[in-house]
DNA sequence: CTTAGATCGAACCGATCGGTACGATAACAG
DNA sequence: CTGTTATCGTACCGATCGGTTCGATCTAAG
């Protein structure tokens, strides 16, 4: 559905969207049951597939916890790059409908994001894993957000990618700068 | 116009809006054009105040650059407890209406916001105060997106925070790591 | 072949949309 | 007082909205 992801959630009507899949209004109604339900579905499968393509990223990198990190911040890099790019369908779909589904939606997309970053913090071995991957989950959406909305900043994903490894660094075992025996 | 901010830029009609201010629409046309125009007008405006605060802000915190930085975070956490809070209305109008207008007022707001950051990286001694801006930038603007849309992170602008002054502290000589004479 | 279900295109529905026109009222400058 | 200007409330415009209905067409199971 990428009609919906380019001109926004209220950018086009039921019609535009079935002429665009190519499907009669009554078919679309049977299946989904409003736009409502549409949009909901839509936006299900996508976080669905993000999520898994950005794990596939990270585990692709190997095991160590500060190449997944950059993996992702690669792998975000390479999104931002596409010519169609439009910031996060989820993030933009909660801005437009700022009610119960579409911000539950977000909400539980950046869960799933913060899974995966909790993830690598705990391995990495950080002081505070929680608050660790907060953070990166910030620099993870932050740098989208930038990405879409700031053109002066096209290389957002590889700067956060250096500020989330200076930050996993810092967050190893702060209390002490002892080298290990 | 809390209730541009509140409702979205589709999800009131120019009626509503009419009725909100107490207000003809006709006194609306002659004053605005279109919705469109008013809709700038209000964003412009709002991009004005905001900057202007968030500077403010800064400047009440000392001369400092870490101070400041991190009196820019503390205004943000203010600002993600109100209440009524939902987001940056930039930022949100732009994943809405992501056209001409609404993009430009966005990244000309995030030009604004950068140019804050900048002088404080700059003035902290970074080695790449561009670079070291942006990371700030993206803390600014993820910490924003994250504190209204994901729920279990409420104290997203202090994460950020703290965040930002860890990276001001690794930008600021890392070549050497040599204790001044 | 027959029948049941899915799909199609198009017509149709009431509601709302952004925007305009109008006559009345109020305020104020000369 | 007179004329101008701004505002008001309301009615109105064509267009589009989300959603429903209907008859025709297709497909597949019995």
């Amino acid at each position: 559905m990428p009609i919906l992801y380019e001109r926004g959630l209220d950018g086009v009507g039921v019609a535009g969207l079935c002429a665009a899949v190519g499907v009669s209004k009554e078919t679309l109604y049977r299946h989904f049951g409003s736009k409502e339900g549409l949009i909901e579905a839509v936006l299900e499968a996508r976080s669905d597939r993000v999520t898994r393509w950005l794990r596939t990223s990270a585990e692709a990198a190997g095991e160590d916890p500060a190449d997944q990190l950059a993996a992702v911040f690669d792998a975000l890099a390479d999104w931002h790059a596409e010519p169609d790019f439009r910031g996060c369908a989820l993030l933009n779909a909660a801005a437009q409908h700022h009610g119960a589904p579409e911000l539950d939606l977000a909400a539980r997309h950046l869960e799933r994001r913060l899974a995966l970053l909790t993830e690598i913090a705990t391995r990495a071995g950080a002081t505070d894993p929680g608050a660790l991957a907060r953070q990166l989950l910030i620099l993870v959406t932050g740098s989208t957000v930038v990405a879409d909305q700031h053109p002066a900043t096209p290389d957002a994903a590889r700067l956060a990618r250096q500020a989330a490894l200076t930050l996993l660094q810092a967050a190893g075992s702060p209390p002490s700068s002892r080298e290990p025996r």
